[in-house]
DNA sequence: GATATGACGTCAT
DNA sequence: CATGACGCCATAT
């Protein structure tokens, strides 16, 4: 059978948005974790896309790889006090991952959706 | 369809 | 630890 085409739907949106709310607060998580989370492992630069796009996310719980904030200037800065805010520890500049890493549930078992 | 861009990730220097 | 190069992938023009 000829195969079915990978779609290209917009599941991909909101798959990476649920990933993204899913995360509690106080807790973070990174762009690359979140792609993976949602099922698009190196899409992590459409994470921060869709950060950009669509409002109403949790976008100061996003951080880059090592809890490293990526954002710049005035924003890096606010998301830090927001992070902090919420409870969460920062060693230096980044985020203490250790501590305030949120882990995804695994839904490897089966395809339960 | 080609090129450029971006809140990325990882590795080499 | 800072910097640069390369890989990655959806959008924008």
């Amino acid at each position: 059978m000829p195969a079915a085409q990978p779609r290209r739907k917009p599941e991909m949106r909101q798959r990476i948005i649920a990933a993204i709310r899913a995360v509690p607060r106080g807790k973070v998580s990174s762009y690359g974790a979140i792609a993976r989370a949602a099922g698009f492992p190196g899409s992590a630069r459409q994470v921060a896309w869709m950060l950009h796009r669509s409002f109403g996310l949790p976008w100061q719980r996003i951080v880059g790889s090592g809890g490293e904030i990526k954002l710049r200037g005035h924003s890096g800065l606010e998301q830090r006090l927001r992070l902090q805010a919420e409870g969460v520890c920062f060693r230096g500049r980044r985020v203490d991952m250790k501590k305030h890493e949120f882990r995804f549930p695994r839904r490897n078992l089966k395809k339960a959706v």
